[in-house]
DNA sequence: AATGAATGAGTTTTCATTCAT
DNA sequence: CATGAATGAAAACTCATTCAT
């Protein structure tokens, strides 16, 4: 081998497999938030990932595959984010209140992860809507228990409905998150708070003039 | 001329535009509506439309257009659908529950529609969602000037943010329409009462078992 | 017949197939010049021409068929133009600066003919081809009989090569006409005597600045 | 492995992109040329060539720029052919003589580049004319400084319409080209000396049967 | 005589995917 | 480990041409 090969060698460096799939996957969930699925090439996101098309397939597989550890890596970073603002010591609607803010922060700060995870998924059938579903139901488990907990405190017999409701109301943050990237003027802090009132006071309550606020910390 | 010849040549020969137009439109929103913007193709929509290609894009142009002529129809269809069941005369309570009955009874029967109308045109970037953000604005106004009316009936002002909860109420809306789409085990009666609760006692209510029934009619 | 059908009736006129016939091959020549054969759509023609697809095909034939007959008109109005520039009285080289003056300014005057009849059918093959070269042999004979008329004038037998150089001249014309449409801001009298001078006195001669002009008639 | 196999695997597979563009190339000159930039369809190409189409899209760009391609490198074949057949040192009608036969051999052997050349680009608008147009001011250029030297060797001051004769000149040199193509029993050097003579002599020395002959070398 | 309705056949172009090295 | 070279298959779109009225 020559100098100059030599040099080369250790210019094109072999990367371990775990670097080059992180490598792979920011790439991807790049492409494919800026371009959605169809749009986003595998040659694009090989040449934004610095890495050669062979190497995508032998990491991550096909088109399908690597889209789903896409959403699959970025739904758990999502889930980790709100358990991380939440506590079970904390009353239920700040633990709600904690949730939600959680939620559009992360929505806020990675708005090309929410993308890809959220209208991309929801809209491409099959094998992602069920990576999608998955955490969707991770989630509503999470409320749900809250909701329960809530009304247990309160020495009452929980509602039937609550997991349908619980269903509901991550189905509106998730549209409402939707609707920020649209309107991104608007801080998370506002966003957040809007629905907080929604869910919590009713609009039965809202008619009248009565909000909720978040009690002191 | 046998009976079969005469039925084909009713069927398929020389029809105006305008009936071709409405064959050629029912086919694509079928088509978009099962496979999605993408993956429909032209060929496709023109098989199951009975219409060759050229036909289409003579009368309805390239596949934008015939996506944003889908939309439009569908949009149409469904705002015509609200309003006409709800009336102003009605108690604000009961023009919401109203509303949001004829919303998910229009969805329930026509999920193709709504599939091609939300799905679909959500993950759409550009001119899809101008349709739809159309429409959306429409539907806002009206539960916007719902609440207000609430309100000013009750001899209060009208909370400031009444707006922006209308924009919550309708992304909830249609984010319990999509979940429903894909759980339709449940009645639409059941879905719309659990979102009318939802928004009109709030989780603070509901948790202490207080329940929003229809009075009767 | 209601009142109305007679009125209009009478409006859609039913014209004598030799009107049509002129509309359709004016309509046809400016389609052809401004787009090229190729580009040209019998669409656009049946457009321009305010005639629905189907008559051109019964009046003028295929789509090769009418771009012929465009050529076949075109070359016969320029041939004739210049026959009406020369007169065999004239002196040989009056003769040819007639011919010339008479080219130019019909290509002047008829760029879109000129386009259809040169460009378009120089590049495009076969049946063309043909009609041009009929009619382009007619020109070389011409100026094939002036030049042997001019020596046999002066006494003298005439070259061996008078009709190759017949040729030369008539393809200088075409090219330095083809050159012209592109360079509009020389007068056509200016072109004209360019060539003259080339042809008449040749390099030889012109860089002793030696001039060749018209003797004033 | 089998002398076929081998012989197979030499002449089809991995070779490098320099000599594949090449081979694509050719065939695009023998396409065109043969059906004209039109009809010549990029499958066709692909056959010839022995290429699958997404090589030439991904080597040599859209049907357009690999017409354009095509033109660049004939033209510059061309050129290079002619500069090859003329010095400075030689008289000026010498080196007239010497461009002009050098041009025609040229267009004799490679009837199909002229016929891409000239023919095909001259019929298309826009970009590919440009690339025609930059050759042909090259080649007035040569024979405008050809003309103006002329004359200053004589002593004489040169005529201010050298750039346009010079013009005339080449355009008349590429219409005779053309004509040749349709009339190929002629030889390249009677062709040459046609236009020498009338260029160099005019009709005006010619119809007295004075002749230009190129003096021994 | 005249036309709106209709299409078969073909074109360029793109992409996910895989060898051979 | 890593990649340049290569392609099969399909998609959108267009157009000359012809019926049925």
């Amino acid at each position: 081998m020559s100098v100059d090969e030599e040099r080369r060698s250790t210019r094109v460096k072999r990367l371990p497999r775990e670097v080059r799939e992180r490598q792979i996957l920011d790439a991807a969930v790049r492409v494919f938030s800026q371009y959605g699925y169809h749009n986003a090439s595998m040659d694009e996101i090989s040449e934004v990932a610095g890495v050669s098309k062979p190497m995508i397939y032998a990491y991550l597989g096909h088109k399908e595959d690597l889209f789903a550890a896409c959403i699959r890596r970025e739904a758990t970073m999502l889930m980790e984010a709100i358990a991380a603002g939440v506590t079970t010591e904390q009353a239920p609607d700040m633990q709600l209140w904690h949730g939600l803010r959680a939620f559009f922060q992360f929505v806020g700060e990675q708005k090309q992860s929410w993308r890809v995870l959220h209208r991309q998924a929801t809209s491409q059938g099959g094998p992602f809507s069920e990576e999608l579903l998955a955490m969707r139901g991770r989630a509503i488990n999470l409320v749900d228990a809250l909701l329960v907990r809530s009304a247990t405190t309160r020495g009452e017999a929980p509602a039937k409905s609550t997991e349908a409701l619980a269903a509901a109301l991550v189905g509106a943050s998730e549209s409402l998150a939707d609707w920020w990237l649209d309107h991104p003027e608007v801080s998370d802090k506002t966003v957040a708070s809007w629905l907080m009132n929604l869910v919590w006071m009713g609009f039965g309550d809202l008619v009248t003039g009565t909000v909720w606020t978040p009690t002191p910390e």
